[in-house]
DNA sequence: AAACCGGGGCT
DNA sequence: AGCCCAGGTTT
């Protein structure tokens, strides 16, 4: 059961997103969950610009996890310095291609790679894969509160719940228009 | 829930 | 040089 209130936003919100969304290399379509995983990866405390110069590069040196597990790590060091957080995020990786050779599909698993936490967790599948998820980084949660500013809860807990219902079927273009939105009007 | 972390960006 | 920031981690 969902108000007018939440239905309009829906619609206009998905209406906004086809007329301004953002390209990026990461969102073009058949990107695969490990693309668009390091896409997310990248693009927490780093600007969206900065991961577009490196990540065609580095999809070419590294297309899978195994290609990562194979690798030295100053391999990989090299391969992401423009970014920032080189050592962080190279020595995630290695635990993560270590112990994986496909990701995994749910959300809570996700989760338990070091250095992913809910929102990229939540991206990472609703953009690759479609799935009802919500994302919910702090430019979104500032959109959240203006539009729902009498019901939207302080808990994080409780704001996915709340979000979780209004995220549509069509997932990533809801997504994908509330975080341009945000990122503009914040 | 709150403090902390590490480093990029802005002033 | 100092402050803020945003997501993840730790307590």
């Amino acid at each position: 059961m969902s108000s007018e209130v939440e239905r309009r936003f829906r619609v206009d919100l998905l209406e906004w997103g086809k007329e301004n969304r953002r390209e990026y290399p990461w969102r073009e379509s058949n990107r695969t969950l490990y693309e668009v995983f390091v896409a997310k990866f990248f693009l927490t405390q780093t600007p969206a610009d900065n991961v577009a110069a490196v990540y065609p590069r580095f999809l070419e040196r590294f297309p899978t996890l195994d290609a990562i597990a194979k690798a030295s790590e100053d391999e990989l060091v090299e391969a992401i310095v423009p970014l920032g957080f080189q050592n962080m995020r190279a020595g995630a990786l290695k635990q993560i291609a270590s112990k994986h050779d496909h990701l995994p599909t749910e959300p809570e698993s996700l989760m338990e790679l070091p250095r992913v936490g809910r929102y990229v967790a939540n991206a990472t599948l609703c953009f690759a894969r479609g799935d009802q998820l919500p994302v919910l980084d702090r430019n979104v949660e500032r959109v959240y509160s203006r539009v729902f500013r009498d019901t939207w809860p302080e808990a994080e807990s409780d704001q996915l719940a709340f979000t979780k219902r209004l995220v549509p079927s069509e997932a990533r273009s809801y997504n994908l228009a509330l975080l341009d939105l945000g990122a503009l009007v914040c």
